[in-house]
RNA sequence: GCCCUCAUCGUCUAUCGGUUAGGACAGGAGAUUCUCAAUCUUCAAAGCGGGGUUCGAUUCCCCGUGGGGGCACCA
């Protein structure tokens, strides 16, 4: 019975947060690092706050991240294990049986319409500072546990605390651990954050008489500015927004990955495969990270770069029918050829797909706007209207089969007037373009066609 | 206030007692190029403080300081 069981139970909160990826990450590197099993958890007990929209949030984030589950809700019929239902709102009857065995066994009392769990050792009454009452305290010794990430951490738990609450309800410390009992949970991979939380479970696990699973307390993510942990509000905190921007999930996996966890050695950009076989629980780090949103751009550009031609051309396209703008709209009624062309041609100058409205827009229509402060830069140097004339007389003939050929076209042109490349660009550009910045202007001319240029050129005031 | 925990460049990190303390992102400079990116070269940038242990500590121990988390009939 060496068979790994991890598991991760978010709450349907309506928003999947950066954090509760990276732990979800983990626990399924762990899992599949082991060849063990990745069980979905939904801690839905908070009615109130619970809704089927508020799951498919969870769904969809987990999905787009590639993080299968073997257990949970969802998979086949029956949840893919024995072991569900997986949604905590159906597992009522369950708690009251554990509650039960609890009370049958003498470590659980009702005092106040509320069950306690009961500590087993001499009780006395104590001041409590922060509280500003007398509590009874029970002397025990501290509960130990050996964190697969943090070592030996030790932790006085001296209170009987509420596990189920007078209006019926078990509260979350109850229902986590006798899921992860009746789940046959045999790695609990969760935030640092839990850490304190640890003692109570643990003496909840030896009040089931069950052996308590092994613990791994991952750091914690930090907001990019000011003090604290992340939460839901915070810039770039969400998991949709990524996905929103066009974001690879590869690259966001990667990014979280390297958030606490590192190969050994230099290694950055990693294969999912690389990182499975790599991954490991003493590997990951002691100390809480900060979110770094340039390096996460960076990673995806990376990721953006090797994209094979034809994935990338579907990536941009799937981006785009997401917009709903006329230039995405443009974009995606021209002919494919023509698209494909000019996703290729931007493939390697932009940092992420959002940028592709704006880079590619004077593509897909006539009606480009000309930047003002551009024209009146490129307008007052030397004598740009001559030079689109040469150009325009000189394209009308030439060869635009191929980069090096116009490129070859407009040198030659260039040195018969003396003058150099750059002396015909930047007019050329703009005419064509309005804008500064592109893609060359050979790879341009090319994609737009004879026509398309000599018409802008004509229009170009 | 109490408890737990962490501590290397601005940020993410490597180093498992002996290194010119390495890499990446961000930043500076340069090269290249038709612009902008990318790319290449290059510069700047770190062991929180104080005690120990040791021939020798970033590394091990203690104290302090600082950061983070937790102290509910929330999850």
């Amino acid at each position: 019975m060496s068979q790994v069981r991890v598991r991760f139970a978010p709450s349907p909160t309506g928003f999947f947060h950066i954090g509760s990826a990276r732990t979800a990450l983990f626990n399924w590197l762990y899992a599949r690092h082991t060849g063990g099993t990745f069980i979905l958890r939904i801690e839905d007990t908070d009615k109130e706050r619970n809704s089927e929209a508020f799951l498919n949030v969870i769904y969809e984030s987990l999905n787009w991240l590639g993080l299968n589950w073997d257990e949970g809700p969802k998979v086949g019929g029956s949840g893919g294990g024995n072991h569900g239902p997986y949604r905590q709102s159906e597992r009522g009857a369950i708690y009251k049986a554990y509650v039960d065995r609890l009370m049958a066994a003498g470590r659980a009392y009702e005092k106040d319409g509320a069950i306690w769990f009961k500590l087993l050792g001499e009780r006395y009454e104590a001041f409590d500072d922060h509280r500003k009452k007398t509590v009874t305290k029970v002397r025990i010794p501290p509960v130990a546990i050996e964190d697969q990430i943090r070592g030996r951490v030790e932790r006085l738990e001296d209170e009987d605390f509420v596990i189920v609450r007078s209006d019926g309800n078990p509260v979350f410390h109850l229902v986590n651990v006798v899921d992860d009992i009746a789940m046959e949970v045999t790695h609990i991979i969760r935030g640092e954050d839990h850490l304190s939380n640890t003692s109570k479970h643990v003496l909840l696990f030896e009040g089931f008489g069950a052996k308590p699973p092994a613990f791994a307390h991952i750091p914690l993510i930090l907001k990019q500015n000011g003090p604290g942990k992340m939460s839901k509000r915070d810039q770039g905190a969400l998991v949709e927004e990524y996905q929103r921007r066009g974001y690879l999930p590869e690259a966001l996996v990667n990014f979280l990955c390297l958030l606490g966890w590192n190969p050994g050695d230099d290694r950055e950009k990693m294969a999912i495969a690389d990182i499975i076989r790599l991954f490991d629980l003493p590997g990951v780090n002691q100390s809480n990270a900060r979110f770094d949103d340039k390096k996460l751009a960076h990673m995806n550009m990376v990721c953006l770069l090797e994209q094979p031609a034809e994935r990338f051309v579907g990536l941009a396209r799937d981006y785009l029918a997401r917009q709903d703008t006329p230039v995405a709209q443009a974009a995606l009624a021209t002919e494919a050829p023509f698209f494909r062309d000019v996703m290729l041609l931007s493939q390697p100058k932009i940092k992420g797909l959002e940028e592709l409205p704006a880079y590619t827009g004077y593509f897909f229509t006539e009606d480009f706007p000309i930047d003002a402060k551009v024209r009146d830069k490129v307008m007052a140097k030397g004598d740009p209207k001559a030079r689109l004339g040469e150009l325009a007389e000189m394209l009308a003939t030439a060869d635009f089969s191929s980069d090096t050929a116009i490129e070859e076209a407009i040198k030659a042109l260039a040195a018969k007037n003396g003058l150099g490349f750059g002396d015909y660009q930047a007019i050329a550009r703009l005419a064509a373009s309005g804008t500064n910045v592109g893609p060359s202007i050979t790879g341009m001319f090319r994609v737009l066609g004879r026509e398309r240029v000599l018409a802008r050129f004509g229009r170009f005031q």
